[in-house]
RNA sequence: GCCCGGAUGGUGGAAUGGUAGACACGCAGGACUUAAAAUCCUGUGACCAUUGCGGUUGUGCGGGUUCAAGUCCCGCUCCGGGUACCA
């Protein structure tokens, strides 16, 4: 038997555990169960309904480190956007999965011998298990992995295609290598020919290529992963020059498609810019000068061929191919040390503006086609090989950098434009070659007797012409486009990436395998380092290496393996059909599913990744394989998340773990003295990573969603701060003590400010989703909550549409309040509530009443009312009177349902 | 150097050329509590005034366009990211 007051505290607990606490912990565990167990987010099969939706995440690299808060952002908001487009009545495909090739693993494989199959299986799991208590939609029905055989298997298959394709430039298109036709004259010089020009024209080729080669990783890198310094960006070690047999792929072919493709995407103007940039068109010309006392010509790209005249020196790369045959005798010795020491540059350092010019001169001199002059030619590591021809010509008077050189070398300038200065002493110094001039202006100085030309008083565009008709009409140049993307360097000296399905055969043949015999396995090993000489691993796998044909010719597979970019640059289309066993995908799936149309990652790919995988597509597209000519319709990129780091005054960084704050001031708790508040990356020297499992476990699933969506607008750079996840934290507990108690919930007509709140958050939410601007979404909802707080109460119909519309961003609350109003299934599939335009009318209108541009009062006015009834009341007022004064009006605008502003001229 | 972003209270941020600072954090005060936490209520750009009404100023800096500018244009500064002496 229990006493009273025992009894009325029992009858609290009950309350308090029904509908006073917001126990997220049981909610999350309890939903996420039942979307498991009832598989609730399986992708739908019927392909008939023409509402469809495939949004998709850039998949992680699962880390052995686990999930960073990072992940988090991107995924919440494709949640946010799939929910909802499931409630719109969508077929949606939202999928996840492992881009699992790659260093670390390998790396940890060398230092304990764990196989990397076993570590990434590790890692995958806890990346699984983490993007699951994040309550996250996906259909796990459908999640891949790059590393599984039957994934690869089409990696491979999609290299077979690359290389035997070849691209028409007529057509602008990508066509089977068997339809190529061979020019005659080829076909006369024999087999070695034949198959030499097929080889050139592959989309995938094979070939000695000078790469940069990090002794430390044993590991080629890509020119983009050498730092300013001669140092590789993954392990920060000197990387050095090697030649090596690499497999390229002929991605400039693509650049004009991989331009114009650009046009028709919802894509942010900045990334676009970027590919646009990394492309590089130009448009200019190649000019051919002949070498003074050699039967050779070095052939150079301008954009500018109509400073021909201006050209009084030539600089070719360290790399040129023909730099030893045109170095004379005595300035041997001098190029061979400048070309050595360049090798050890990395092409940032050597082209920095802020470096001091250096170079050498060749002994020999060049031929200018325009006026027969003879001019020197200098080797500089100025000039790459990479872009145009690896040689220019050097036109000093209006170059700053060609006029620096030609200072520091002493090597004449002289000006061919007229400079539009209005100091004569400034004008006479660019005439005299002693300044330089990067303006346009009419050429001077740019005519010749011997050939011809005369360009004299033109204008740029004139100048151009004129040139480039002369340099054609000579054959010695012609107008060229030129682009600065370069060959994709495609292979890897690594074990832990796909291998390539090639075989080197004894005879020189270079053959692919045929389809049936993909996918073609790693091979196990027992040593993942590669050799010394650049040497890839899969080198000591000897008998997986050797193999023999029919008619007993011996071969040797492919050790070099796959970039980790060839298993992300297709998984989009895998994931459509990711069981399907004798094709890459079922074709009727590919064509409702594709293009993507919503793609959300991190900027840190907007090269890159998605360069690469626009091209392949594009290939495929070309090839019949897909149905769209572009992947990814609409793209987005999150902002990085950074958190709070701490500095003292010379500006080193003091871990977070030994600061405290006082009174809004941060101190440094081994030494006491006072350090500043900064924001920088996340890393774990800084000890300020935030553990994505630590925030769930304090405050929920629900709640770190909310926040990460809640912090800013989703593309811009912002700081973790945990005091800010209480915030929404709060509003969750709130929303759910005020919907899950009975009392609040009322049957009846609603009270109207409710329904017009309401309906007014309803369209405010769907209208930021559609945009992806989360922030003001979750502010439109807290203000309603605020609004029925103060309320009191609300209609039952109520509750269930505002529980509709947060369910997106906090799901498990959402079922859990859908539930606890009485429905007895999953509200994924429920109708997104819609507007009733009736509560969104107004009747009357505050307007703000501004005296010039300053606003002084407000006025409340019906809506419909006419703008000269509008003045009057304006000017019957009160206050208007005290605001104007003695001044007169010289003007009222009013712009209806807006603002009135009266223009007031001050009297004397 | 060039390209792309960005700069709004103590903090994160909001604002179709039309009331700057929504929403939230933090802070201050109050209620509840033995107390604390939690929760709830009120206030909160700065300066001046204050009994009350209120006034001045304010979106990195300097100009401009406009009846009206955080927003558009021109010129800068600083910060972040990218990066090719790109001929």
């Amino acid at each position: 038997m229990k006493n009273k007051s025992e009894i009325i505290t029992a009858k609290i607990d009950i309350l308090q555990t029904v509908y006073m606490d917001y126990n997220f912990t049981d909610i999350e565990k309890k939903w996420q169960n039942y979307w498991e167990d009832n598989k609730t987010f399986k992708t739908p099969d019927d392909l008939t309904n023409p509402r469809k939706c495939y949004v998709l995440d850039m998949f992680p690299y699962p880390s052995g480190a686990g999930l960073h808060v990072g992940h988090p952002e991107g995924y919440t908001a494709t949640d946010i956007y799939s929910r909802y487009k499931r409630m719109k009545g969508y077929n949606v495909l939202h999928p996840m999965g492992w881009d699992a090739f790659g260093l670390p693993a390998e790396q940890y494989a060398l230092q304990t011998g764990t196989h990397p199959s076993i570590t990434t299986k590790n890692n995958c799991d806890t990346f699984r298990r983490q993007i699951k208590e994040l309550g996250l939609s996906y259909d796990w029905g459908k999640e891949i992995n790059t590393t599984d055989p039957h994934y690869f298997k089409w990696t491979q298959w999609i290299f077979i295609r690359l290389f035997n394709t070849w691209f028409d430039e007529k057509l602008q298109k990508g066509r089977p290598i068997s339809e190529l036709t061979i020019p005659e004259e080829i076909s006369k010089s024999g087999e070695k020919a034949v198959s030499d020009y097929i080889g050139s024209k592959r989309l995938a080729y094979y070939e000695n290529a000078q790469v940069w080669w990090c002794p430390s990783c044993r590991i080629v890198c890509a020119n983009e992963e050498v730092l300013y310094d001669g140092s590789h960006e993954k392990c920060g070690n000197k990387v050095e020059k090697k030649n090596l047999k690499q497999w390229m792929l002929r991605i400039p072919l693509y650049a004009e498609r991989l331009l114009s493709g650009m046009d028709q995407l919802n894509w942010p103007e900045g990334i676009k810019d970027m590919q646009r940039n990394w492309i590089g068109r130009s448009t200019g010309a190649e000019v051919d000068f002949s070498v003074d006392g050699l039967n050779e010509k070095i052939t150079v790209f301008t954009t500018r061929p109509d400073t021909l005249f201006g050209a009084t020196y030539m600089v070719i790369a360290p790399e040129y191919p023909l730099t030893k045959l045109i170095t004379t005798d005595e300035n041997r010795k001098a190029v061979n040390d400048y070309i050595k020491a360049a090798s050890l540059k990395s092409d940032l350092d050597r082209t920095d503006l802020a470096k001091e010019k250096t170079g050498v001169f060749t002994g020999r001199y060049a031929i200018n086609p325009v006026n027969h002059k003879k001019i020197p030619i200098w080797v500089a590591d100025y000039v790459l090989t990479g872009y145009g021809t690896g040689a220019i010509m050097a036109v000093p008077a209006h170059d700053t950098r060609d006029f620096e050189f030609a200072e520091k070398f002493n090597l004449p300038i002289v000006c061919i434009q007229d400079p539009d200065v209005s100091d004569p002493d400034q004008k006479k110094k660019i005439v005299a070659g002693k300044e330089c001039w990067t303006e346009d202006g009419k050429y001077i100085n740019s005519s010749d007797k011997s050939t011809g030309i005369d360009i004299n008083g033109l204008s740029k565009e004139a100048g151009i012409t004129k040139i480039t008709t002369w340099l054609e009409s000579k054959s010695i140049g012609k107008a060229k486009i030129n682009y600065k993307l370069r060959d994709w360097l495609f292979s890897r000296q690594r074990y832990w990436g796909e291998p390539f399905p090639v075989i080197h055969w004894e005879d020189g043949e270079i053959t692919v395998l045929d389809e049936k015999e993909l996918p073609l396995l790693l091979p196990d090993l027992e040593k993942y380092l590669p050799g010394e000489t650049g040497e890839s691993p899969l080198a000591n796998a000897t008998e997986w290496l050797s193999v023999t044909d029919k008619s007993g010719r011996k071969g040797r597979r492919e050790t070099n393996t796959m970039p980790q970019w060839a298993g992300s640059c297709w998984y989009y289309l895998r994931f459509i059909d990711p069981s399907s066993k004798h094709q890459i995908f079922d074709p009727a799936k590919e064509r409702y599913w594709m293009p993507v149309d919503l793609y959300i990652g991190g900027a840190e790919h907007a090269v890159l990744h998605l360069l690469y995988s626009r091209f392949w597509h594009k290939v495929l597209f070309d090839l019949g394989i897909v149905s769209t000519d572009e992947p990814y319709t609409r793209l987005f990129n999150q902002g990085m998340i950074l958190a709070f780091a701490y500095e003292n005054e010379t500006g080193a960084k003091v871990s977070a773990d030994l600061v405290e704050e006082r009174n809004g001031k941060f101190y440094n708790t081994a030494t006491g003295t006072e350090v500043r508040q900064i924001v920088a990356k996340m890393s774990k020297s800084l000890k300020n990573v935030i553990n994505p499992d630590d925030v769930v476990s304090k405050y929920g699933a629900d709640s770190l969603r909310l926040y990460e969506m809640f912090m800013g607008p989703l593309d811009i750079i912002k700081p973790w701060d945990d005091k800010g996840v209480k915030g929404v934290f709060n509003f969750l507990g709130r929303t759910c003590r005020f919907f899950s108690n009975p009392e609040n919930i009322i049957s009846g007509e609603e009270d109207w400010e409710i329904s017009k709140g309401l309906h007014q958050t309803i369209r405010k939410v769907e209208g930021d989703i559609e945009n992806l601007h989360f922030n003001t979404a979750i502010s439109a909802m807290m203000i309603f909550l605020n609004l029925a707080m103060k309320k009191g109460r609300v209609t039952k119909d109520t509750a269930s549409v505002f529980t509709r519309i947060l369910s997106p961003f906090a799901p498990h609350l959402g079922e859990e309040l859908w539930s606890l109003l009485g429905n007895g299934k999953t509200l994924t599939y429920e109708p997104w509530p819609g507007v009733n335009e009736e509560f969104l009318k107004e009747s009357v209108f505050e307007y703000p009443v501004s005296f010039n541009g300053k606003v002084r009062f407000k006025l409340e006015l019906p809506v419909n009312m006419e703008k000269e009834e509008i003045i009057k009341n304006v000017l019957a007022d009160e206050r208007a009177k005290k605001w104007l004064g003695t001044g007169s009006i010289s003007n009222i605008i009013v712009v209806p349902n807006r603002i009135v502003n009266i223009v007031i001229k001050t009297n004397p």
